[in-house]
DNA sequence: GCGGCGGGTGATTTGAAAATCACCCGCTTT
DNA sequence: AAAGCGGGTGATTTTCAAATCACCCGCCGC
């Protein structure tokens, strides 16, 4: 028989901590072996009691579950350590997921469903909540778009943009006031960094990275 | 009573799809609405049957699961469209997300877990298979990494990585081989970029930011 | 008062990317 | 045969960030 896994919660509203607890010790198979009303006396009792999974509030005094996720971390960097907040604003969960978060919950999550959470994470796997997820996403969405937009400068993508119009080199020229020769020029550099052969693959592959 | 969530598979492994199905049909509220084999002709079913969920496969023969994504996006912004896939590679999976997709699940999904998190889609949220959460946070990490990595130079850094070691402008001159007042313009921008005051919020911030 | 230190302003040089242009060739159409 | 077009090679200039350095000032300790 698996011995229960030994959590302990971090959040300075007694209430809702104490309430948590009661919750928590009514599930199967968990036992809350401690807790702290922010994050310098959590390193104290995580030192001590050195428990299986921890829930960690973000928004703390004296310290911050971010800044008290990174102690952690160096202490052991094998911790598991969920969030478990009402933030979703993109610099928390950044922060928490940089930080080595194995998960980010909300504090809206079903009792039940914060239990079978917690078997996934024990299991090894990075949980979030439905809404956490949708935003993870986003930012992924985000940081590759902003990616896609360095490939080409300024004046490549004003060129790809008469391509993408019909327009020859000719008419490009007079329209962007340049000579032919420029406009092949970024045609040619257009090609090399969107890694195609022609004209048309070029304004396909700019379109697919939404760049036009 | 609301009506049943209606559904459209595309996968080209006939036994998978038409098993997929059986097990679907039996699960409260859902109908199959269409099926396909590949990207071309799920477009065709899509544009006949206008289904609220779709589950398409990534490797498919003809048109793969994120062109044909895309293809859907184009005709409907709105449309719901989890990947169910086995690729766990992160070509496909960052393909996915960026183009669109609601969620990504592995062919390793429990039938129950399934229909849960086929509810939570159809509530609004995205979804990813437990392993698949933890890609996506670990290459959230990479971004994030590689976009703190950009802020500073490489001589910056090494400037910044004596500072930590507690040397001075003088000796920092004398280890790297330039003059003391190179590394004061060198330690200027440091500040600058790291927006901090002074040389001890630098190395803080640098260390938080893992760039030394 | 001087030396050592950090913080500040300003300047010059360097290197690489961006932006520019000339010229050549093959293919297609007129 | 000539014109128009796309694709190719090569060159020069411009721009900007990186890297370099000089000089000044205030504070602190000796």
């Amino acid at each position: 028989m698996n011995k229960p896994v030994r959590l302990m919660v971090v959040d300075d509203h007694a209430l809702f901590r104490r309430g948590l607890i009661s919750l928590l010790e009514e599930m199967p198979n968990l036992q809350v072996v401690g807790e702290a009303t922010n994050g310098k006396e959590a390193l104290g009792v995580f030192e001590k009691q050195r428990p299986d999974l921890i829930l960690l509030d973000i928004n703390m005094p004296v310290m911050n579950g971010i800044e008290t996720l990174t102690a952690i971390r160096k202490l052991n960097p094998d911790q598991k350590v969920l969030m478990l907040t009402i933030s979703q604003n993109d610099e928390d969960l950044i922060g928490a997921i940089v930080a080595g978060a194995n998960g980010y919950l909300l504090k809206n999550t079903e009792p039940d469903v914060l239990h079978s959470t917690l078997v996934q994470a024990m299991a090894g796997n990075s949980v979030l909540s439905p809404e956490v997820t949708s935003r993870v996403l986003q930012a992924v969405r985000r940081s590759q778009a902003d990616r896609n937009r360095s490939i080409l400068s300024d004046r490549e993508i004003d060129v790809l943009k008469c391509l993408a119009r019909g327009q020859t080199t000719s008419q490009i020229a007079g329209v962007l006031f340049i000579s032919e020769n420029t406009v092949k020029t970024h045609i040619r550099h257009i090609l090399e960094k969107l890694e195609v052969n022609n004209r048309a693959e070029a304004v396909a592959r700019a379109s697919q990275l939404e760049l036009i």
